[in-house]
DNA sequence: CCCATATCGTTCAACAGTGAACGATATGGA
DNA sequence: TCCATATCGTTCACTGTTGAACGATATGGG
């Protein structure tokens, strides 16, 4: 049983977005689980998620610009690509146009590593194409889209000056 | 221009689910964000999303319990009551039916905190509501929920023993 | 040319969460 | 009753991420 038994009624009614919110937090966990599950030693799940954005963006960003897409610190970012680069799945060029900038490349076994790990979850993808449609991804995509930016706007807004009052 | 200059074209066509997964990464990741910004000092995003659970749904629960409902480790359970109770919003008794087990209670501080947090909140959530309707975000629970049950009994499952081959 | 400003990538301390121990307590069958 | 097994809550080493520094480089106006 994984629903505890409750010792007091609710205190307040919960808005239709509550739930929203708490399964999008849920199925991050759990994709995160079971993506991990999969991943070699010395692998996280911040580097896998890197390199298949190179697989299906392509590369050759600078570090700032994969803070920005992976939504991590730029600090974050230079620890992943050096442990990357030691892995030899990736190669960081200084960028010739601009000495501030550096320039990420994914490696030919960077490629090969991450489509051996699509590979190894081929199972959990085929059982997750089986069990939903994609009309029914592509029809969830919009309204996801548009929470997205929507929280994207509001989350760079700082609280409201209530201290002053 | 958050949209960097791609250097190479993608590689592989994604299917539809990454798009998914990919946006409710970004909403996990600017809600967050925009929660943590009306938290007091010292106060975690995992600490008020546990007084809201008490809110939602009662208190009550074995620390273990709360484990399984908040997706994580008992240690952090631990570590984030100690935290609390130190704080005053919780309290932490003995099960006197079960030598092993504690029960959680939250205290009125505790839920006078969440309530002011909640209020400094208001005008972000006010402006959800007023950018979303409530039947937007009740369309989307049964896809979200369903996608949840999937992923927490697919990332139960470990990697396939390829090694081995 | 100079200087103020901005962005670059890096470093560092602080910290939250994980996963694997551990002792303590419950439970159920031999 | 006794013992094997399971779950409880805690502790601990480890690690990934944050946020704020920092020096280096670009850029544009005076």
């Amino acid at each position: 049983m994984t629903t505890p038994t409750l010792r007091n009624a609710p205190a307040v009614q919960a808005h239709p977005f509550v739930e929203v919110f708490t399964e999008i937090g849920a199925i991050e966990h759990y994709l995160r689980m079971a993506v991990t599950k999969h991943l070699p030693e010395g692998m996280t799940h911040a580097h896998f998620e890197m390199l298949q954005w190179f697989l299906h963006h392509g590369d050759g960003q600078t570090p700032a610009e994969l803070a920005r897409i992976m939504l991590m610190t730029k600090g974050a970012i230079t620890n992943i690509l050096q442990k990357l680069e030691k892995m030899g799945f990736v190669v960081v060029l200084a960028d010739c146009d601009d000495g501030r900038k550096k320039r990420v490349k994914i490696t030919r076994a960077g490629l090969e590593a991450s489509n051996a790990i699509m590979k190894d979850m081929k199972a959990k993808t085929e059982a997750l194409r089986d069990g939903f449609t994609d009309s029914e991804f592509r029809a969830a995509t919009p309204f996801l889209k548009a929470l997205r930016i929507f929280l994207s706007e509001i989350s760079e807004l700082g609280a409201p000056a209530t201290a002053l009052r």
